[in-house]
DNA sequence: GCTGGCACTCGTCTTGATGGAGTGCTAATT
DNA sequence: AATTAGCACTCCATCAAGACGAGTGCCAGC
């Protein structure tokens, strides 16, 4: 009772530090004998023992049976990561080999691929890397080439560098001179606008001013139309290490383990996830049962958004156990994401 | 001795018949009573007891241990793949939902992608398709588009749809009208001809005629040069369906299920035993360690090609355990193959 | 408030016993 | 000569019992 308001004083906090720490390096439940050793406080077993079991009481830390130490709980990884933890610098290895793999000098196409690669590689985890989205999508030139019959192959390039192909079946067959023709207009016209105002203001032509245009500005316009309505965008992400997540203990259960990687290729739900990682700038964790998703119950989620000219465009991450060394992943992944926002900035790109 | 010449009698093949197909529905090593039962020969165990240790001296069948009954070598389902096995055609569900999902209608990005999922979602284990890959590949059109400085997008479709996009440095600053003269120039001469052919043909005009041409079409060879270089031929694949290989209790073995998987992101190794059944045609198999592949030594995997136009152009197959019902893999993938490839046929195509 | 001591709990590991499934061999049968 | 019945044997799976060790909770003393 009294105890209460003093039971998270100074040396509390300190055993569940240490408690934590050992854990994650050790993966053996810590009994009271192992951390008296550990910690500097000179506290014999028996007294870590009453510690211990007032942790407990918080819900910080568990005992798998009755005669086993504890293990930290969700919570207790929480205030860990929260208070206690004291973040490591980057070992200066892995920071000159994530500046030379990031350097803006890479193929933007591929850098994103690099950057999922180095989170796995280097953590021996599961490395994630949401594919870079703006906020507005410019129009920087449409193309129309005739396939077969009626169909038409539209490729479109929106911000600077994205490829967007689509293919649309129209209402008649067009010559190759009606499709020049009909890019030519819309490259004049919608060149440089936001793709949803693009979308508005074909909407808005073909609703108004149908007398007006000549059959050839109508055509342009219809296919334009057909080809941005199917363009959903899409979300993905890059996903490599998976593999690494095989043999971790906590994750030796098949099943636990066939939900995780069946989340994996569904893909949506990991989206989601990651999309709330956006709104928040910094390094954001998710452990455990706090994602919310139960295919991740038993992993922790070390996660970043990264920007683009001051703009969040994407998100990165870690996957692995929960039992993680989350001093280390986090300035990581920390890291990662800014050399990648920088790699990605095209007004940066140094000349040859 | 004598009863050597003897032993691949019609009596023995029955027997083996009978063990394999039990032993794939069961997972249990067959015990002689069972066959016993099993089969329509009466014999008594004892017997049967006889015949199957004359098959395990040719290896055909094994003993996990001394009191176990037996169980399929390799060489024993090689044989009754190729000899024994009688395939079941398959169910008018299943052939009606291949024929709607594969139709010629569908969008030829998505079918791809669709096959694999059938594949993997009607056997309840893996699918993979490879991407269509044409011997000859013909430039169909060639686009630059300038980026910031010197980097250049270039985008050209090759055969009929497939649409490519890269990004090269140029030596120097290229106004958007020198690229647009750049492309037309290509599109003139090179349209419609094949990539090896273009390729050879802008080496040759680069050494050959430089004092004949103009400075504008020989930045036009140049840039296309580069982009075409960049273009290794990236054979890739579509698998669905890994999750449904973790819970066979052949690869419950973390370790093996790890190689596994290690293998599908390394991609490399699966292609090139894929590429060997693009030689074959018609349904191929390779039964456990027949792969050569470490990784699959645990697995059998039943592929066929995939032909547009009579010619062979992708692999598709099925990934499982090596005990699978292959009398009934064996009709499935074979109709697949058949109605991917003329899904994929463009002349086929029905207008709308 | 901290500590040493002690009884107790629980999980792990080993051991041994039991039962069942299936075999190989041999002798009898057809 | 081929088939079968019978029998001894092997091996695995399962279970129970016991030893062991790690760690706890609690209490009494410092």
């Amino acid at each position: 009772m009294s105890s209460n308001t003093q039971v998270l004083n100074e040396r509390s906090l300190q055993l569940l530090k240490t408690l934590v720490e050992r854990y994650i390096s050790d993966g053996q439940p810590v009994g009271s004998r192992a951390l008296s050793k550990d910690s500097d406080l000179n506290l014999s077993p028996a007294t870590i023992r009453n510690v211990m079991a007032d942790l407990e009481d918080l819900g910080l830390v568990h005992s798998p049976h009755t005669s086993a130490g504890r293990v930290p709980t969700v919570s207790g990884y929480r205030l860990f990561v929260d208070s206690l933890l004291t973040v490591k610098p980057l070992e200066s290895k892995d920071l000159t080999l994530l500046h030379q793999s990031l350097s803006v000098n890479e193929d933007p196409n591929n850098v994103i691929g690099t950057a999922s690669r180095l989170l796995s590689e280097l953590t021996q985890m599961a490395g994630v890397v949401t594919l870079p989205k703006r906020e507005v999508v410019c129009l920087r030139h449409i193309e129309f080439l005739s396939l077969s019959h009626t169909r038409v192959l539209v490729i479109f390039v929106t911000n600077e560098q994205e490829v967007h192909n689509r293919i649309i079946h129209t209402s008649k067959i067009f010559s190759p001179a009606e499709l020049q023709q009909a890019a030519n207009y819309l490259n004049s016209i919608y060149s440089g606008r936001s793709l949803d105002e693009v979308r508005k203001a074909l909407l808005k032509e073909l609703q108004d001013d149908q007398e007006r245009m000549n059959q050839g500005m109508l055509d342009a316009v219809k296919m334009a139309q057909l080809a941005f309505d199917q363009d959903n965008k899409k979300d993905d992400y890059v996903l490599t290490g998976e593999t690494n997540l095989m043999g971790f203990s906590e994750l030796s259960d098949m099943e636990r383990l066939k939900n995780l990687f069946e989340a994996f290729s569904q893909k949506q739900g990991v989206i989601h996830l990651l999309d709330q990682c956006m709104k928040a700038d910094g390094v954001q964790i998710f452990i455990g049962e706090e994602s919310g998703y139960r295919a991740f119950d038993h992993c922790s989620l070390v996660t970043s958004s990264y920007s683009v000219s001051d703009e969040v465009v994407g998100v990165l991450g870690v996957i692995g156990p929960t039992r993680m060394a989350y001093e280390k992943i986090i300035p990581f992944v920390d890291v990662t994401a800014k050399l990648l926002g920088a790699a990605l900035n095209p007004k940066s790109t140094t000349p040859l």
